[in-house]
DNA sequence: GCAAAAGTGTTGTCCTTACACCCATGC
DNA sequence: GCATGGGTGTAAGGACAACACTTTTGC
């Protein structure tokens, strides 16, 4: 197309583009979640015969003029009822036969969930948090988009301060360190994973301390996202 | 949509399929280059009437049954007669009104060239190198997808050797730390940006110097593809 | 001989790692 | 009193930043 040698104008984009082929396009929502201190995948069973009884991701056609990441928002409240949900585009999957429908080309955006803050409120098609590790075969390629994100999200919790969604407001260093050794799928030293995050300044002591729990309780923090947004570098690193 | 309490399957995902809207899909190529120490951008003029005059990146429709990464291949192989080239997908552009013909999404690839190893061998469109610094108003959306790629870049090349693919085979340190600085705006030590490599031990020497310079020659690399495949971590960082 | 860039080492600081003991609480 | 995890410090090694002088070459 268009490899002509002189600059002939093209006057109607309209036109031009009606000679496009076109496809379907829909988003998928990772909703990630942390609880019982595994990782866990927000998922749904899917209504296509074809895929049935495996689990599918949450996902939902683009509407006509709507923005992808309006889409996101939109498909995450409407299965879930929530809203207000920090989102980021990861990547764009376009396998000509990855949908038995025709094709569709979906957008992956990753999203990590309080599991206590946000309650389901919709259960259809039995939602539900599934553990990442016992996560098998899924409808459609949604494995691959799940693996696709689950490494993306390995890499930039390292780097951004993304962790915290998935505690609540108020949580424990253990908490915090559960979390990251699990997401990361490493152990870490106890002594200088506090040590780090002290030395990072960016935890807040609310003065209060873990309730019930059968050993000595532990104190509670806050992140400082007031400060991390102030001091947010340019430069980047392992750190944040 | 499928919000429905009762787990009735779809049997015809065809079907289900025609209801979704559908959007013309097209990749844009984002590549970089790196000549008389200034990053480059490959682009041409768009030939609508609605930007005439302006720049745009090379893009083109996905094909049916095309690979997305399949089509950023073939776009730049048709625009600049190059093929075997290292190509990324770093976003997926969605706005609505991006396009004066209707709705068009576009997946934005990036790649980084080497401007000698690659001469262009097809000119249409006034396709050439331009620099970075001077890019103004561009067609469509691409001034926002040049910028979302390159900050993409600054980042990426921190983390994985990509910049030895804008440099010749054979390339002075000097060389090296010269595209460094255009690409992320910065000045860096000379001493220390030599022992960093040095420590690295990533670099061959090739025993050889450069010629033609009016000054003392400088010794020459090349990099070590093979060491660094080989020690490859999973652990990231500042480093590569 | 002069201009221009190549090449080279040291020191201080900070970050990371490895490692062991006492403390507070629930039961 | 015992089990469980909370809380802490130090020493060594490695990485990074700052800094100046001599050498080689082209002209």
């Amino acid at each position: 197309m268009s490899t002509s040698q002189q600059p002939v104008l093209i006057k109607n984009p309209t036109k031009l583009v009606s000679t496009y082929p076109t496809v379907a396009l829909t988003v998928d929502c990772v909703i990630f979640g942390f609880e019982a201190n595994q990782l866990k995948v927000l998922l749904i069973r899917s209504d296509l015969e074809v895929y049935k009884g495996m689990w599918s991701l949450l996902g939902d056609m683009v509407k006509r003029d709507e923005e992808l990441d309006a889409a996101a928002q939109r498909v995450l409240l409407q299965r879930t009822g929530m809203n207000d949900v920090y989102l980021e585009q990861v990547h764009c999957f376009g396998n000509p036969s990855r949908h038995p429908g025709g094709r569709v080309v979906t957008v992956a955006y990753c999203s990590l969930l309080n599991v206590q803050h946000h309650q389901l409120k919709i259960l259809d098609n039995e939602l539900h948090w599934h553990s990442l590790a016992s996560l098998q075969e899924m409808a459609f390629d949604h494995k691959e988009v799940v693996d696709y994100c689950y490494n993306w999200l390995k890499k930039r919790i390292q780097e951004h301060p993304l962790g915290f969604n998935l505690l609540p407001d108020k949580f424990s260093l253990r908490e915090l360190q559960n979390l990251y050794e699990a997401i990361l799928g490493i152990q870490l030293d106890r002594r200088n994973f506090r040590k780090k995050f002290a030395s990072m300044d960016l935890l807040i002591d609310v003065n209060e301390m873990e309730q019930d729990v059968p050993h000595r309780p532990g104190k509670l923090y806050k992140f400082n996202y007031e400060k991390y947004e102030r001091n947010k570098r340019t430069w980047i690193g392992i750190d944040f």
